[in-house]
RNA sequence: CCUCCCAUAGCUCAUUGGUAGAGCAGGCGGUUGUAGCCCGCUGUGGCCCAGUUCGAUUCUGGGUGGGGGGACCA
């Protein structure tokens, strides 16, 4: 494959690419391209983590990179998630959230058998190596950058923290260089540690990361975009100027019930969600179904098929993102057919993962989960 | 180790020695071919233990949890 045709394909439906440039260098020498990408476990697997990464763990297999998930026990351990209970959440990473991963692999058409999984505390065990590497990393940032860093993990700056929380940034830094990985990946609001690996690169003695040339380099950091949850904005309507602002606040998030999509969530529960869902008729600029559209029907499907009533102007068909806004801005499409449209997709679309998770290990490693969440 | 402050609803907080409230969030219903807006309805609660009292969420003591300050250099 060509290299133009694989940075294509790398960089599709992403936010952006830090050092572009040095992965059109690796591809032309025909460097061994190793991505990551880190998971909390944290609950329920949403379409943010199952269809948006794993869309993009697709597409780097694709263009012939070598993927791996990090199932990030000690960093859930950190963060408090599932009760701060590091024997529940590793029993979580290699059960359920693996499954999870690989069956959302499958909805997105990738093949689940040549992703490699990595358990965070397998990785430390007796490791010098590794915690040098994040001793080295920490000697080399500052504490105000990693206090501000802390955002990561999805807290707001000023908030307590206890000083587990302060390790959490040189760690995920540390994962990227141990495991040799060139470009790491993630989304958009990791962006922070992403950025403290590439300024540390070149400083590291431990660990640093090289080609096969044995030059010192810095990680390719590819980052795509957090889709939207569902719910209404706080305050509406947005002034265009604040909208940046509040973008984290508008992402998909567990906390707020019915603002997201499980990926093993049933047909009906589908349907109602995406009903409920904030859907301003023509509007384009702050609107989570057309948002998921966008980055999640067109980049799996590349099509959407609007099943629509004879009396409101019959079926339509869509092979681009783009003519469909335009469509729906002038006021052609109303809500209801879309929302019925991506229900049908979605549905579709996660068909294996929901099937995956009603009967057998599946059906029991979620519900599992679910008692665990509730207790 | 010393000292101070805090603990009430999912969140932010108010109130009272006599059956506990607001805002926001949530849920339900109405209105719109969706949702939202608007209107109506609605749930859940006093960290634990002991004491004073007819009666404690409120007062006292202890515990637990959280936060600030101090404690070498001064």
């Amino acid at each position: 494959m060509e290299v133009e045709e694989r940075i294509k394909l790398i960089k599709n439906n992403t936010e952006e690419i830090l050092g572009e440039e040095e992965l059109r260098g690796m591809l032309e020498e025909g460097e061994t391209v190793n991505h990551y990408i880190g998971f909390e476990i944290s609950g329920k697997i949403h379409l943010g983590t199952g269809l948006m990464c794993m869309s993009k763990v697709k597409d780097f297999m694709d263009a012939g990179v070598n993927c791996s998930v990090f199932l990030a026990d000690y960093h859930s351990w950190i963060n408090d998630k599932l009760g701060g209970d590091l024997d529940r959440i590793r029993k979580v990473a290699v059960g359920y959230f693996k499954e999870g991963l690989k069956a959302s692999l499958k909805c997105v058409g990738g093949n689940p058998e040549k992703l490699k999984f990595v358990l965070g505390s397998e990785l430390y065990h007796n490791n010098d190596l590794y915690w040098q590497t994040m001793i080295d990393v920490s000697k080399h940032t500052s504490l105000s950058r990693i206090m501000r860093s802390i955002t990561i993990m999805g807290r707001k700056e000023g908030g307590s923290v206890d000083f587990a929380k302060l390790l959490y940034p040189s760690m995920q830094v540390a994962d990227i260089f141990v495991q040799g990985i060139n470009m790491p990946h993630a989304g958009i609001d990791q962006r922070k540690a992403e950025v403290i690996a590439r300024d540390v690169a070149m400083k590291l003695s431990f660990s640093p990361l090289v080609n096969s040339k044995g030059e010192q380099i810095k990680p390719v950091a590819v980052h795509h975009g957090l889709i939207m949850g569902l719910g209404k904005p706080s305050k509406w309507p947005i002034e265009k100027s604040e909208l940046k602002d509040m973008l984290s606040e508008l992402k998909m998030s567990k906390s707020k019930p019915d603002s997201c999509i499980f990926i093993h969530d049933s047909e009906d529960e589908i349907k109602r969600k995406i009903n409920k869902a904030f859907c301003m008729e023509k509007e384009i600029c702050y609107n989570p179904i057309l948002d998921w559209i966008k980055r999640l029907i067109f980049p799996i499907r590349s099509e959407l098929k609007i099943n629509r009533p004879e009396k409101f102007g019959g079926d339509l068909e869509y092979d681009s993102y783009d003519s469909l806004e335009k469509d729906f801005a002038k006021g052609d499409i109303h809500p209801m057919d879309l929302k019925n449209s991506v229900a049908d997709s979605l549905i579709e679309i996660l068909r294996p993962a929901r099937e995956h998770f009603s009967k057998g290990d599946g059906k029991k490693m979620l519900k599992e989960l679910d008692e665990m969440i509730v207790g």
